[in-house]
This record gives structure tokens, C-alpha cells and sequence, in this order.
DNA sequence: CCAACACTTGACCGATCAGTCAACTCAGGA
DNA sequence: TCCTGAGTTGACTGATCGGTCAAGTGTTGG
């Protein structure tokens, strides 16, 4: 039971956060969808900003599973980047399939929410951002060494954009309740990567 | 003291909402900020949703003056939208000094919390995201037919491109607490406007 | 076998939540 | 002059909030 405990608690939160957000999500919601009494919860978590700091790594802990599988090697690094966007638009759309609409991006709402908790949660949010964005910059180095995009391209620089427009059109995504939006991002993305003049 | 109430009651709400989210701030505080009783409050909206969709129409009514300022035909379109882009991350900044955190988009904040109450709610912050996205739309039209961009941009697309990297700009400003961040879109909006091969 | 400790229980706290209500004020039209 | 109704007041509700606590339970290492 010990460390289950910690887990189920922080896969429940994870799931009701998922279809809102962490502020209206109340922690006796997530004692009963995990089966677990209060005392529980702030036996793991210091406070309701610790259980959401506990989702956000959770959320990236997904997230990062989801970009070693489609940033592997087996293919070009240009074409992981659209593989990878392809699983994202697809976790959206089995998300929709279960919450009835369309989520936005697990890990960038919470790091909206989290980045006006003060400096420390706020920290952590660019942390996993930071993190997400060099799966991005790393492709589009070797995508250089390829040839495959211009020398004149910056990679960290690329890489925040890509990762920005993928955030926005999940925003979008989800205003629009339609998951697909997010698949412009493989053309969208093959601008961003074009030299400038 | 009419009709002032309820402005004065959205603009106490619009504030606070900056802050941090429409959850959490309660009516109770949007009230006291107001030097308003919540039966007053209540008088004007049926619900703390319906506050927040008024919440969402008076920051549209904001962005949509900035907007109207910003893409004046005494430039050329596409300094219309660096212009608006450089107004967007001043008015971030402007924020940040009084908030003592970067926010973030105060329309695309709202949009998100607001598409994950409803069907009607949402469909009203799509609404408005639309109605952003055209002033994007007319600039490119007009961009396209001076030649400034390719004829093959299709301007409807590109604009929602547009649109998307704005927001994730604001949200990466919101992470890494940076509103200088956006400003990046200048650069960004080229490339998303270059015609693709 | 026992002591220590991580974990669990469930009642409990004061504060706060969104929302209600009947009584009141007051301006404008008949 | 009086009536009507929009606007205002402030006390009030029951539910729920995040968080606490003392008293357990079960396991584990010595």
C-alpha cells in the first residue's frame, strides 16, 4: 500500500485536473476518486500547490515517454518532430474521446496555473518547458548536420518556437473543441525551420 | 450609479482575474474590490461563469481597441503586425510591473478556462479568438495583394498561424516570467508568412 | 518479540465558497 | 402625488474549501 498510495493519488488528481484545472479541482475530489482520506494526501503533500507541482511532473513524466518514443533515431530527426506531433494530436483526440471535449495541452495549462503560485512553482514550469524545448533543439541540430535545414538556423532559438506555436495550437485546440488544429503544426513547423533571408 | 456598477463590478473582476485565474478569485473579493454587495453582483449576472464570459468580452473590447490602434493603415500591413506585436509585449511588461509576475495573454487565460465550462462558454472564446484571428486575416489579404508575401500564403491559415505563436509566446513569457519573449513573434511571423515550397 | 515508524483513519476546524433573499432606496413616468 | 421597478443592501444559507489532528493500523528491522 505505501507507495501506491502517493501514486493513485497523484493519477487521480492528474485525471480531474485533466478535465479542468487544478483550482477547481477540490482535494476531497481527489481523496474519493483515489480512494484515499484526507489525512493521506497531506501525509505525501504539504499542501494543494505540492499535490499540483506532484501532477505537473507526472504530466511531464508522460509527456517525456511520449517524446523518447517519437524522437528515437529510426528515422530522420525532421521526421520524428512530425511523428511526434502526430501522438500529440492523438492524445488529444483520446482524451476528447473520454472527457467529452477537447483538453488543451496537459502540461502547458498546468504550467499556466502554476507560474502565478509564486517563484518557486513558477520555476518548475519553465524547468519542464526548458527541458521539452531541447528534444526540439536537438533534432533540429542533427537535422543541420543533415543538411536538412539551413546553417543559418539557431537551434535553441527554433526550438522555442516550435514548442510555442505547438502550446498555442493546442490553446486553440481546445477553443475550437477540435484536436486535429494541432496537425498544422507539422506545416507550421516546416516555416519556422526554413532560413530566413 | 447605474450602469457604472456592473462596469465597475467586470473591471474588479477583469483585474484580480490577471492575477491568477477566474477560479480563484471568489465573488466575495470581486465584491469588496468593486465597493459592491454580492447581491448587486448578482444582480447583473446569474453566475460566476456568466461573470467570467463578461470578464472575457471586456479584455476582447481591450485587445480589440489595441488592435484597431495598432492596425491603422498608415503603415504598411506587415509593420501592422509587428507594430501590434511590439504593443502586446509592451502591454505584458506593463503588467509585470504591476502584478510582479508576468501574465499571460489576458484573452488566452480566460479562453482556456472558460472552454473547459461548457459547450456555450467555449463556443463564445472561440468567438473571440475568430474574430482576432480576421484582423491577422485582412492584414495578410492585404500583404499578399502588395506583393509583401507570396501569393500562395492562403491568408486564413496563415493567420491562425499567427495567432497560435502569439499565444505560446505568452505562454513561454507567462513560464519564464519574460515578456520580452514575445517579441520573438516578429522574427517567428516572418517565417510563418514566407511561401512555403 | 518488541519497538519504531511509515502510513491510514475519520472526525474535525474555521474560513470561505457561490448563491439567495426580503427589505430598502430612489428616480422617472403617469 | 403615487406607483413601479431597477438597483442596492447586508444578513443569511448550506455546502465546500484547504488543512489539522489524535488515535489508530500494519510492517519492518533489530
Amino acid at each position: 500500500m505505501a507507495r501506491d498510495t502517493r501514486e493513485r493519488i497523484v493519477a487521480a488528481a492528474r485525471d480531474l485536473v485533466h478535465a479542468s484545472s487544478l483550482a477547481e479541482v477540490s482535494t476531497d475530489e481527489v481523496c474519493r476518486a483515489a480512494g484515499v482520506h484526507k489525512g493521506s494526501l497531506y501525509h505525501f503533500f504539504p499542501s494543494k500547490e505540492a499535490l499540483g507541482v506532484a501532477v505537473l511532473e507526472c504530466n511531464w513524466a508522460l509527456m517525456r515517454a511520449m517524446l523518447d518514443e517519437a524522437f528515437g533515431d529510426d528515422v530522420p530527426p525532421l521526421a520524428r518532430i512530425d511523428r511526434f506531433v502526430d501522438r500529440f494530436a492523438h492524445r488529444l483526440a483520446v482524451m476528447r474521446q473520454a472527457l467529452g471535449a477537447t483538453p488543451g495541452c496537459p502540461l502547458g495549462g498546468l504550467v499556466a496555473e502554476l507560474a502565478s503560485h509564486g517563484d518557486e512553482a513558477r520555476t518548475q514550469a519553465a524547468r519542464v518547458l526548458h527541458a521539452w524545448t531541447r528534444y526540439f533543439a536537438d533534432a533540429v541540430t542533427e537535422a543541420k548536420g543533415r543538411g536538412e535545414v539551413g546553417p543559418a538556423v539557431e537551434a535553441p532559438a527554433a526550438a522555442r518556437r516550435l514548442l510555442a506555436h505547438l502550446q498555442g495550437l493546442a490553446l486553440l485546440a481546445m477553443a475550437y473543441d477540435d484536436p486535429q488544429l494541432v496537425l498544422d503544426a507539422k506545416q507550421a513547423f516546416r516555416l519556422l525551420l526554413a532560413t530566413s533571408g
